[in-house]
DNA sequence: CGCTTGATTGATTTGAGTCAATCCCAGTGG
DNA sequence: CCACTGGGATTGACTCAAATCAATCAAGCG
């Protein structure tokens, strides 16, 4: 199986190229290391392992070091919506927060290692550093903004306008954490797009392909090359909302 | 204007009726008294009214205690995705933590009276009292797992199964308020039914003539009377994620 | 090499959207 | 007090985007 991100393989936040966007950013060096006491490193898992399971007692939050994690929920037909993606630098297992138990389930996408908060400790750390308790607070803030975002694509969008909002908030993404901003290798399977943008597995393939015969993406497999920006932003245009002032 | 909800018109935590399901819940009397302290409760406002912008500065989070709210984005073309409808003892405004400006909008559905807690002063006094901190993150996780459960339900069931569980859900929270859950009046339009739901009016209107035809629940205008819970339940029994373990 | 699993492509169906009339209150003003 | 009016709600006829059904096709992998 291909790894898609390698980017680090430190074991301290210190060294972490993904400091700048991950949990430390904007903490002062003695809080780090505080944080870094506290910090767990469990062992990297193969592409497709559970990490938790909704019902899970929720004891840490975690963050993706390489690879990706996708969480999901199931109906009981097996139907699945994946709630989210999660890069290298993300922050993921926040579900627990409301009942101490996990209510979703969160997958390995790929070869994947990752860091564990252990939630207890880090409240405790949040009493002693404001910063980090402001930091936490911004994250599940993140997270809710990203949910409304997803809301807006799943309850307001075309299918034409979800793939392209997909690929182009990928993009960025990936963009953020020094790779390429047009050609990148998707962490997720055809069958796990269609899961987060509501819509079958063959509509997926059919975009792919009238986006590759407008001239507009180029794919390969999982390696999608994006031709033409502008025009794929196009596509997205009537979705950007307005509300952002 | 008809009034949906009016259970409260007390002016601090401790005699609010909504205290057992709003932010005070489990909070001493100490803890509570200086709550209060710090709790805003601006004039009520008539139905339509904005209580605040995307783009906002992002200043408190808010309690309904009486009427009803709304958050939404729009496109560029003028779609709405609602995002979540409040009841009294829930709170919004959250979505403004990650950039400390809003990043939706909210709308009363009535005429409303809610209560503000200034950020800075409640963050204050999360430092001293770290049940309130427990409390509010508790807020944030609970608004998350609703979003997961709206993200299910945009982008894996049926306009039918839409609409049974948005009537399932509001039945439940309403209950949990000391209303009927089988016969209510639904605080918003039909145009705002089919923002939550990402489903056009006209659908809403044939399902509820549909349910209405089977028998299980009766429509007149804004009141609903539901006839057939068990029926009702079992339109959404495929949707009963089995993650909950 | 076959085998399994995921991806693509084509043919056909259908659930929900769109377009276009009404209908029906609630609120207004004569 | 009641007719008028305008916006939300309903209903019907028709359309269409995306789902479903059904073959392949391609690529890892044992």
């Amino acid at each position: 199986m291909t790894r898609y991100f390698n980017l680090d393989k430190s074991v301290n936040c210190d060294s972490c190229l993904l400091s700048g966007i991950c949990i430390p950013h904007g903490l002062t060096d003695l809080e780090l290391q505080k944080l870094n006491e506290i910090i767990e490193r469990p062992r990297p898992l193969p592409s497709g392992s559970s990490i938790y399971q909704s019902g899970d007692a929720f004891k840490s939050i975690f963050a993706v070091r390489t690879g990706g994690v996708a969480t999901f929920l199931t109906k009981k037909n097996g139907d699945r919506q994946i709630l989210s993606f999660y890069l290298p630098g993300e922050i993921f297992g926040l579900d627990g927060i409301e009942t101490s138990s996990h209510r979703c389930n969160a997958v390995a996408l790929d070869h994947t290692s990752y860091c564990a908060l252990p939630y207890d400790d880090m409240d405790e750390l949040c009493h002693l550093v404001p910063n980090l308790r402001h930091q936490v607070c911004k994250l599940i803030g993140h997270e809710l903004n990203t949910d409304h975002q997803h809301l807006l694509l799943l309850g307001q969008q075309t299918a034409h306008e979800k793939l392209a909002s997909f690929l182009l908030s990928l993009s960025m993404r990936l963009q953020k954490r020094g790779f390429s901003a047009t050609e990148f290798n998707l962490p997720m399977s055809r069958h796990d797009i269609s899961a987060y943008l509501g819509i079958t597995v063959e509509t997926i393939s059919r975009l792919f392909r009238s986006f590759q015969d407008k001239g507009i993406i180029e794919v390969e497999r999982k390696l999608i090359h994006i031709l033409n920006m502008k025009q794929l932003k196009e596509l997205v245009s009537d979705c950007i909302n307005e509300d952002v002032a």
